[in-house]
DNA sequence: CGCCTAGTTGAGGTAAGTCAATTCACGTGG
DNA sequence: CCACGTGAATTGACTTACCTCAACTAGGCG
């Protein structure tokens, strides 16, 4: 089971001839090392990846050196596919943790859309939830207060995780920085501290050491005004 | 030419039996009035649109009673494409004017794909533009001052109008008010308006009785740091 | 004629930014 | 083993971009 037909048959149930279609691509595992990129703003991106095991970010710089990061991806998420498909990227990606990768390279994908076009459908899927995720982020950045912004990060975050087994309502463990939290959230690092400070002193959640620990989920949730059905993605939407 | 052939054509260069497969769609043009939302937040949406004439926004509200509107659609746009991918809608759609549409039902969608599944990956594409548009929107919100977001927001929208034949470099018809244009960048309606009269003494842009006039469109896109790359759309990618 | 919506402007408040100093954990090299 | 440098987190003092409240104008329309 490769990390792609698990992210794939999640938004369609897959066929024994999709499943093989699946198995022929080329696959090549890769490992990159944190903080090196792998793709960068402006290049044309030969292929895009599944994350296997640690944690990316993807972000946009500005001229001024500023940059705002889009999203963060955990293992089973794609990599560069809309760079990949609009064939320049339009941000880069850049490893948190030391990752490990499958490379998918476009053509094959694309001729895997002519044998099996539910395929195709299973990959528009998994983009639309992808967007709905920047505009959940984009309403968050816009018109949400910082400990608000910074509340409902934590459980969309922890929601994700939870789907794939590495979290729960009661926490997870979190490479990020508060310089990476700052720069997702659009805050500066100082204000990430005081914010995650005063999380702490509601009593609704910790952030120290790499761990997060949620001590009122349901608190927080409400707090974050925080409604999870744009992750929803409990069972294949089509049969 | 059906507005939906000519959108995918954008991304595709379609062949005959494609424009078969499209032009055999049930398409039943509709009207809808100003202010008269067409898709709701949380309901399980049917269909999709081309709008064909006419402006809309999409946008989420917040139990607060604020709103986020995410994008503003042209002629040419989908509507609620990825409320139908998913199910159920996460966001709202409204005209913002009146409007003209043709819909698309997705099961029709979904059959297309199986028949010609170059037309799976041109929706992929336009998806993928979109989502650029919003990540673009994001960067600006999250890390752009009130000034500088406006003037990106008025020139991404010039350029957006202008591969539609419907604005230029000297200026567009706009028929937003400075409310919507506060809900889309993040900012009240009051700042809105000293930012307006900030660029217009600037000499870089005015926005009056329903029209831009740029006074120095590369002056402007210098000052927003605008860069069209993501907007790009000049051939088919696919032959 | 009067109401309503869109736009405009001023005065004052506040959330978040900036600058700066301090602590702590860590690795690295002498 | 200790000295040192570096990156992350923490906190305080001060600044500022944007918000809120409020008043006023101008056009459109029943």
């Amino acid at each position: 089971m490769t990390p792609l037909i698990r992210k794939l048959g999640a938004f369609v149930a897959l066929s024994a001839p999709e499943l093989t279609v699946l198995e022929s691509l080329r696959s090549r595992r890769r490992i990159f090392r944190a903080g090196r990129d792998l793709i960068h703003q402006g290049q044309a991106g030969q292929a895009a990846y599944v994350l296997g095991s640690g944690w990316a970010c993807s972000y946009k710089l500005m001229p001024d050196g500023q940059r705002q990061i889009v999203d963060f991806q955990i293992p089973g998420d794609f990599l560069g596919l809309r760079s990949v498909l609009l064939r320049t990227s339009d941000h880069t990606i850049e490893p948190v943790t030391d990752i490990e990768v499958m490379e998918i390279h476009v053509e094959d994908l694309l001729k895997a859309f002519a044998n099996a076009p539910r395929l195709g459908v299973a990959v528009l899927w998994a983009a639309s939830r992808d967007e709905a995720m920047v505009v959940e982020h984009l309403v968050g950045v816009g018109r949400r207060n910082a400990a608000e912004r910074m509340a409902h990060f934590l459980v969309e975050l922890g929601s994700r995780l939870t789907l794939i087994g590495m979290g729960s309502t009661a926490g997870y463990s979190c490479p990020l920085t508060q310089y990476l939290l700052a720069d997702a959230l659009g805050l500066s690092a100082v204000h990430v501290n005081r914010v995650l400070r005063q999380l702490r002193e509601m009593g609704l959640a910790t952030f120290r050491d790499g761990e997060v620990i949620f001590h009122d989920h349901g608190r927080l949730c409400a707090f974050a005004q925080f409604d999870a059905s744009y992750l929803d993605q409990v069972k294949p939407l089509l049969k």
